[in-house]
DNA sequence: AGCACGCCGACT
DNA sequence: GTCGGCGTGCTC
């Protein structure tokens, strides 16, 4: 009786996307468990691969046509991977066309990624000098790219004539930090000895053995050496004198920084306290509710997230929070921390990857009851959840854009339905898919019309901007705006402006012959930074100085267009002098750290204004903001997508919370090319329902979500031809399985027809029933793989947030 | 992905 | 005549 592993293992193709079998040594037979990681051979060369146990057949049958090779080493003691995430990985495969084994690698810290190195070492046949010019005196040589082409060509030659072994090693990138601990290894008395028996002239050693004296606990090596001013050396000696002992210990890398502030569970409105009563409640019975929880900015969701949290807890529970990568800031962080403390861990994209591995291994471990996190935190290997919340659950960044491509959301709610547990998805301007299952009570709704403490909802004014144009010189600034910044500035109040940058930034054009620079590799323009004095491509990062002459006519007559938030920082120093200005964009935030200290800066009043793009109208909580500017509402409205509209309501929405959150009542002025655009009109009374009502209408004749499912497959190829090619072929194919209902739009070229000199050609298929549909696109990514050698690309996206 | 096998052009 | 270029198929 043989023991069979089915193995997944880590070569992302179609053709291997299965299990394979593999034999179980009899050393590892009681010891193998679903969900660990193993090496094992794969393929006719002496590879080795890493994969992950799938399925362990106990008495199985072998198929006598294959024979089995065996499963060489296991990598963990324990599984990684428990058999929740591992249907879970099964389910996300399935539903966005992704390989399982990229779907287990999503769900695991970057860490426990393989690493793999290929080593070579000579035989005794190799002749001496071919072994003395490549190996030196050294016994191994790493066989990696960085290897010269003319020594890889020889080793390839030398490896058929078999003068060469080569030895495939795979290993884990996880690293546990270990730090050195020293502790004294005799008693006061001997050091004390041992202190009479130094030279004089041995100060370092004496004060050395007096600190020992003093301190029996064990110390870190590192803070030791900084408090007694001695190096390692010193240590080291010590060491081999016996005096003390040193030892590596393991420890948690901490990515918290600040101190935890406790709080207190706040008094709830009757509102809040029905939502918490009912999620609650799901929790207690174990239920998979679904809940929408509708409240503006200011009406408290956070609070009642926390008190459903601390049920859940109560109850032995678990809870995951999810939050938006960009408002995961250390204030929301902080507040978690200070109602949860030690129980809390938070999984986001500035941890380093030890960091997050160390956060990973403490949920592992149960160490941790509450996770906070950003989309891939939705993974976290909790195995007791009472409760998950998603926050703001519009955010189109909880969705991934590459594969696999899946929606934090959906995750969750999947997890929810595992475990029992209600999902809790909050926001002030919900999607619309959310919102359309509200209305068929597939999501209970629970809402928070009112702010806490009754506050007003800021006084939001529109303005139109070609009226604008006809009375003033050209300017970013209307002068109902500037006259309101002029007044904050007076009275000591903050403001804040949003530059809509989303398709829309400055360039450079010739006067002269219209000439506009374009990047080399993509269909795009060059944008401006003035910061470094060039001009940048957005998508592939290309640079290039700022012409001086055109480089089209030759003529001298070349200026700035568009706006980009150091233009309108220039010019808003020129309006207003004495403002102090904080200014917040990619440009300034990239560094690490950059974007809370700049928050940290405007919060502490070191500047009146803060000037930024989107990122600042999510999650910031300035009390002394009484004024907040649109600059430009419009441009995401100009986009070919359905979304749009949808897009801009919610960020206005969203923006215009940011004004009058204390006592002081809040302003806000909208500045807009399209003032009638309901998306506009609606969002200066922030009516979300009607809203919902005349969006709902229009998705609904124009047949797109959530009326209508859609797909989105994308080719894309050097050559133009051969992606446009592909695309014609795969419609052709679709339309023998899809029933006449089904929608195709396209293929069209994409929205930038070409990025990082590779060609995009695109389509859509909107549909409410295809049971075809998803074998019939598996096989279509099957095909696409074998051509994928000559560098055609497909990209197949369920539920795209956009068609564009 | 990456390895071996197999078929063609440019050399010793 | 062989070496090594790359196109093709397969991996328990």
């Amino acid at each position: 009786m043989t023991q069979i592993a089915e193995v997944v293992v880590d070569v992302p193709t179609m053709q291997t996307n299965t299990p394979y079998s593999y034999e179980i040594p009899a050393a590892l037979v009681n010891q193998l468990q679903p969900g660990m990681r193993v090496v094992v051979p794969f393929g006719n060369g002496g590879r080795k691969v890493q994969g992950f146990v799938w399925q362990i057949n106990e008495d199985a049958k072998p198929n006598p046509e294959v024979t089995l090779k065996s499963i060489d080493t296991v990598m963990d003691p324990a599984p990684i991977v428990n058999t929740e995430l591992m249907q879970l990985s099964k389910w996300l495969a399935n539903t966005t066309y992704a390989f399982t084994i990229t779907c287990l690698q999503t769900m695991l810290p970057n860490a426990l990624k393989a690493k793999y190195q290929k080593w070579v070492s000579p035989t005794a046949q190799l002749p001496e000098t071919i072994r003395v010019s490549l190996f030196g005196d050294q016994s191994e040589l790493l066989w990696d790219d960085s290897l010269p082409a003319d020594t890889v060509k020889q080793l390839l030659s030398l490896n058929r004539q078999h003068l060469i072994n080569v030895r495939y090693e795979v290993s884990s990138k996880s690293q546990v930090k270990k730090v050195m601990m020293v502790k004294p290894a005799l008693s006061p008395e001997k050091l004390s000895v041992v202190r009479t028996e130094l030279r004089k002239t041995a100060v370092k050693q004496a004060a050395l053995i007096d600190f020992l004296i003093a301190n029996s606990k064990a110390i870190s090596q590192t803070e030791l050496e900084r408090t007694v001013g001695v190096s390692s050396s010193i240590l080291k000696t010590a060491e081999t004198n016996g005096w003390l002992t040193r030892q590596a210990v393991e420890v948690y890398r901490d990515p918290f920084q600040t101190a935890v502030v406790k709080t207190k569970p706040l008094q709830l409105n009757p509102d809040q306290n029905k939502a918490v009563n009912a999620i609650c409640a799901a929790t207690d019975e174990g239920q998979a509710r679904n809940f929408l929880l509708e409240g503006v900015t200011g009406s408290g969701k956070t609070e009642v997230y926390l008190q459903a949290i601390a049920n859940a807890l109560s109850k032995g529970e678990q809870a995951l929070m999810l939050v938006p990568e960009i408002s995961l800031t250390p204030q929301i962080v902080g507040r978690v921390r200070g109602r949860f403390g030690e129980k809390v861990a938070v999984l986001h994209s500035g941890l380093s990857g030890g960091e997050r591995f160390d956060e990973w291994r403490r949920i592992q471990r149960g160490e941790a009851q509450v996770v906070v996190g950003a989309r891939s935190a939705v993974f976290a290997p909790l195995t007791n959840l009472g409760v998950i919340v998603v926050d703001e659950e519009h955010e189109s960044s909880y969705k991934q854009d590459d594969n696999p491509r899946y929606h934090a959301r959906d995750v969750a709610l999947w997890r929810g339905r595992y475990h029992q547990c209600p999902v809790v998805l909050g926001s002030a301007t919900p999607s619309l898919e959310s919102r359309a299952r509200a209305e068929k009570n597939v999501y209970t709704r629970l809402l928070l019309p009112n702010r806490v403490n009754h506050q007003q909802l800021p006084q939001v004014s529109i303005i139109d901007m070609t009226e604008e144009l006809r009375h003033h010189k050209e300017s970013n600034f209307s002068s109902g705006l500037l006259q309101a910044l002029q007044e904050r500035l007076n009275r000591g109040e903050q403001s804040l402006l949003m530059l809509n940058r989303r398709g829309y930034s400055s360039f450079v054009m010739c006067r002269d012959c219209g000439f506009v620079l374009q990047c080399p590799n993509c269909d795009i323009s060059l944008t401006l930074h003035m910061d470094t004095k060039t001009m940048k491509c957005h998508y592939c990062g290309h640079e290039e100085p700022i012409p001086h002459v055109c480089p089209n006519c030759h003529g001298r007559h070349i200026r700035y267009y568009g706006t980009g938030t150091q233009k309108v920082e220039q010019e808003l120093t020129e309006l207003l002098p004495t403002a102090r200005i904080i200014r917040m964009d990619v440009d300034t935030t990239r560094r690490k750290g950059a974007h809370e200290r700049l928050l940290k800066q405007f919060g502490d009043h070191k500047a009146d204004i803060l000037l930024g793009t989107q990122m600042i109208a999510k999650g910031l909580d300035f009390p002394d903001v009484t004024l907040v500017g649109v600059l430009n509402a419009d441009t995401a409205l100009g986009l070919p997508d359905f979304r749009a509209s949808e897009r801009t309501f919610q960020l206005l929405t969203q923006v215009s919370g940011r004004a009058g959150r204390a006592e002081k009542p809040g302003q806000v002025f909208i500045q807009t090319y399209n003032p009638e655009h309901y998306a506009i009109q609606l969002a200066k009374t922030q009516n979300y329902e009607q809203f919902f009502v005349r969006e709902m209408q229009l998705r609904h004749r124009g047949n797109y979500p959530p009326y209508f499912f859609a797909v989105k497959v994308t080719a894309s190829d050097v050559d133009e031809r051969k992606a446009a090619e592909a695309m014609v072929k795969i419609v052709r194919q679709l339309k023998t399985v899809l029933s006449p209902q089904a929608i195709i739009l396209g293929p069209t070229p994409g929205a930038i027809a070409r990025v990082n000199k590779r060609y995009y050609y695109q389509l859509v298929i909107k549909y409410k029933q295809e049971p075809q549909l998803r074998d019939a696109l598996f096989t279509i990514l099957g095909q696409a793989q074998k051509q994928s050698r000559n560098g055609l690309q497909i990209a197949i996206d369920r539920n795209p947030m956009s068609f564009m």
